[in-house]
DNA sequence: GGTCGTTTTGAAAGCGCGTGCAAAAATGCG
DNA sequence: CGCATTTTTGCACGCGCTTTCAAAACGACC
């Protein structure tokens, strides 16, 4: 039966009011050197350590930020997630990890909400303007990613998936490919419909149009299962334009497995530049989606809207790049 | 600046005292049914939900768990890590995530114990005992994940790496495979060394020894690199054995690269069975880790002791099975 | 030494909630 | 209807901490 060390323990054991022991774990607070070094010294051989679930109560911070991602095991989230918890931890910051997998996304924040969370970053799900709404009500800024409300109001930080299409759709053009096929993503999601209508208008003006469009889930089996759709219906395609790495990866297989070669009888082009986007025997040509700045963007805007709450929201572009491989 | 409701506003509202509000939301409390429902519906129009702060201040659990794991874009990491969030937020509890990169594992850890963690997880780093013991004063469980304390005195939950071992060394020589190599892991890692050994004692047993053995850092990026020096040292191998999946995609790739066919001219093994194996066009042979049935049982080990503290620890092996695919 | 302006300190009031305890209300029974 | 039980309710305290506020200690300066 475990007892924890508290705040008045060491109080007494250093011989000053448990206010002061207080104080010397808080920076900037008004102590003595001599005393905050004491009670630090005092508090070390006790091995107390300041409650922070206590502290959150008082104080308005908890330090806790409610992170919401979609399904982990996928490259591209996990990795962004990977770059947000390295963030937040950077920023004293302890994320509280929210996996959605379906439309439960409310009724996580709203645990979440119930654990004060100082805010939220969530990468996942569609919100609504009716969660974020609950979310300002809480005192938790909102910051999306990867997705932007239109109605606007709220932080987001995404990158530029026009940018990044047209980018991929001129170099398709300048390689004299013709007949495109185009393999979307869940529907519903707003990458997929950015880039999706992106890429329309990208090609237009190169006078070019879809031969076909398809659509997977974002995964690289339904890149190999639509790919493999793609590639035997008898399109003649030049090249396929996937919403992701993950299913342009996918796509290389089902090319491999039928004996096409990439790049020279079909370009492959994907999203997002994942780490796995290098590796394999046909390195992925794709549009780098920053996903360090893109953290640390979002980080950045919660930090500034935690400070100042009344600060206009703001749509965060971040800059994506064409990398040239060998896919395409 | 948005004031939270509080039972307070909620006893006011509802015309009863606060004690009401807070056993209204406490399954199980001295409460007549039709008081409850008459506070939910108040509190249900005011927008009220307890806050689990203050609730984890007074009584002993907070609901939060301190997950701790390595590089989360690793796939088995995130797959892991994917499971382990379901099957905490099944049981009632929150993660609290931490991702350990390099040796801070001890304060990091530390810093979950002051949020008061009602336990914790951890599949990363190495856990001395001298971290256990804090937990364990601290009233924090703690369950490691793929790695076992010879010490004993801690729950562990970790896939029967022998026994994995023992069916891939029966398959390859059953193939009449016998030039073997081995593509070990990050040295001080539990899952590396346990493979290792595993698999010269099961190699031995069909009176086999490794040709050679090489070291990757259990990224495919290694495995291609670590992979291609194997196939160019003029080993003449037989088989590559790999302390994991992603380094064995790697090494299948470095082979594809120099044209050596998959598994005639070569058999190469992984181990873990990650979703990404059984996808590419060369499917991983490999061992079934199953992820799911893991973070099932460490949820079993860590609700058992904190319903009873006294239990003596236990470690779970959770079985293996092979997975005949093509590589192998 | 005394006065005034500065730190430095301690007492006490919360933060939002759970819960033991005793009072109040409801119920059962003769 | 009266009494003994049982259920339901409210009061008040405490969880561990932060933070006013006023008192105490300090230092400088005349």
């Amino acid at each position: 039966m475990p007892m924890r060390v508290t705040a008045d323990d060491v109080a007494r054991a250093a011989g000053v009011s448990r206010a002061m022991v207080s104080r010397a774990f808080t920076p900037g607070a008004s102590i003595s050197v001599r005393k905050r070094e004491h009670v630090h010294r005092v508090a070390q051989t006790l091995g107390y350590r300041p409650n922070l679930i206590a502290r959150g109560l008082t104080g308005q911070r908890t330090g806790l930020i409610a992170v919401v991602v979609g399904e982990i095991s996928r490259p591209y989230e996990a990795w962004l997630l990977e770059h947000l918890v390295k963030a937040l931890s950077a920023h004293g910051y302890q994320p509280l990890l929210l996996a959605v997998e379906g439309a439960n996304l409310t009724e996580m924040l709203d645990h979440a909400l119930a654990y004060q969370v100082d805010g939220a970053i969530v990468a996942a799900g569609s919100v609504s303007r009716e969660i974020a709404d609950r979310c300002r009500a809480s005192g938790a800024p909102l910051v999306l990613i990867g997705r932007v409300l239109d109605q606007g109001g709220i932080d987001a930080v995404c990158c530029d998936n026009r940018e990044g299409m047209r980018l991929l759709a001129a170099r398709l053009a300048g390689q004299g490919r013709r007949r495109l096929a185009w393999l979307g993503g869940t529907p519903d999601t707003f990458s997929d419909q950015e880039r999706d209508q992106a890429l329309e208008a990208a090609l237009l003006d190169h006078g070019l149009t879809l031969t076909a469009r398809r659509r997977g889930d974002f995964s690289q089996a339904s890149g190999v299962e639509e790919g493999g759709w793609l590639l035997d219906a008898g399109l003649d395609l030049d090249a396929i334009l996937c919403a992701n790495d993950a299913m342009a990866l996918g796509v290389l297989d089902a090319a491999a497995q039928r004996g096409i070669h990439v790049p020279d009888a079909l370009a492959v082009t994907g999203f997002d530049d994942i780490p796995a986007a290098a590796l394999g025997r046909c390195a992925l040509t794709t549009i780098r989606n920053p996903v360090n700045e893109t953290a640390q963007a979002a980080l950045r805007l919660l930090n500034a809207r935690l400070q100042t709450p009344g600060l206009a929201a703001q749509v965060v572009r971040v800059d994506v790049a064409l990398i040239e491989r060998i896919s395409a």
